[in-house]
DNA sequence: TAATATTTTTAGACAAATCTAAATAAATAA
DNA sequence: TTATTTATTTAGATTTGTCTAAAAATATTA
């Protein structure tokens, strides 16, 4: 059975998230995402290549092979239960899970995972809202979508972030904004896309375009 | 603060375990407990002295540091926190802790680890009966000694093996000893070391001098 | 569509961790 | 105490993952 590095399994995963579903991925945006330089990418991308994990030809960016898809799904899925994990058990905060997930989710005993899936009670969603794919790699589709996104009146509860930064999540504490809430849009300005959100009996409060495409709903 | 690798990490616990207590450590030795080569070693052993890990001369073998023999310690306390979590939680048996433990161990986040502690109400042993260190380094020293080394007709608790061989392992399980079998010995016999044990209410067994240098039990 | 800009790849270098083979130091035996 | 054996170190190579600088391919714009 074939097996990974970390750094070959942090590269699959970074194919995975930047595919958003079938999209084909440019050597520029993974070094970016990687924070990473685009030769060290384009050796990468050999590598996995010859283990059939990416379909590439030279100058025409890649996508994930069925394999390669299977492999992004099990990383993903070590990394989500270990969040859950984190905060469920270690009481660790949303914002602390995902540094720590991301040392532990390269520790691939597959029994210690589907071990932790049980001990954890088959948990659906990770800390931040985001699916845990099951034992053979099954994901839920998520109906999540921006903030900026929602209309005009409908509740919608918040169930992911984007940008986990620092200041993103200062910013959010001060809006008294966290995983869980429930929200409603009442009003949309045009001029710069700020939003006007009613959260349960407080004061309308307003945010920034900027913020509102960095915060999903479900809906 | 000073960080180490997934090698260097091993390097030092192997350290650490070949000096028992004070013992200076040799090149060969070491590289006996890690499957390596001599010259792997001396290369690993001009690095960790740079870091102030070792004393170290040209020929004359090695000892940790005091602050080596902390970072040691930092190291064993994960390692055996998590088997302490796979047995108890996730039920893992006793035999297969250790080999997921030493992929967990290198996973550094002190905050991690103290939860950790703390959700697991603070060990002060893993499954095989070696002492915890704690959040400080400090580490109990367990009465243990071989079932060898008990005295006829005394109770004591199988608490430790010091070879976890599947052969080991599998010889214990034909016997009926695992850790926590209260036992003792009735008999022992100077031609071959072998002896006479009584486990509960069943017949009286014979082990060889061997196995029964390899079983620890605490009195 | 020719010129320019951008993206991607290649070529060659480097650090970490390991190895083999040869050299050297230390220990042991004759 | 000299010769031999054993242990350790050095020298130089290899693999993995990364880098910089330059070349080549592709895309954009005038």
């Amino acid at each position: 059975m074939l097996t990974f590095s970390i750094s070959e399994e942090n590269h699959i995963k970074a194919i995975y998230h930047l595919q958003h579903g079938d999209q084909s991925v440019s050597t520029n945006q993974l070094a970016a995402e990687l924070n990473t330089k685009p030769a060290s990418i384009t050796d990468m991308m050999k590598k996995l290549k010859a283990k059939k994990i990416i379909h590439y030809e030279a100058y025409k960016g890649f996508k994930l092979t069925p394999e390669g898809r299977k492999t992004a799904l099990m990383i993903i899925r070590r990394h989500r239960l270990w969040e859950y994990f984190l905060s469920e058990k270690l009481q660790f905060s949303w914002d602390e899970v995902h540094e720590v997930a991301e040392e532990l989710e390269h520790v691939s005993n597959e029994k210690l995972i589907n071990k932790l899936d049980e001990f954890l009670d088959f948990p659906r969603f990770d800390p931040h809202g985001d699916p845990i794919p099951d034992a053979s790699g099954k994901i839920e589709i998520s109906r999540q979508i921006a903030l900026s996104e929602l209309a005009i009146n409908k509740v919608a509860v918040v169930c992911n972030v984007k940008d986990q930064s620092a200041d993103m999540l200062d910013l959010l504490n001060h809006k008294s904004i966290a995983l869980g809430t429930k929200l409603e849009v009442k009003k949309k300005f045009d001029f710069d896309g700020s939003l006007e959100l009613k959260i349960g009996k407080q004061p309308l409060i307003n945010i920034s375009r900027q913020l509102a495409e960095n915060i999903y709903v479900k809906i």
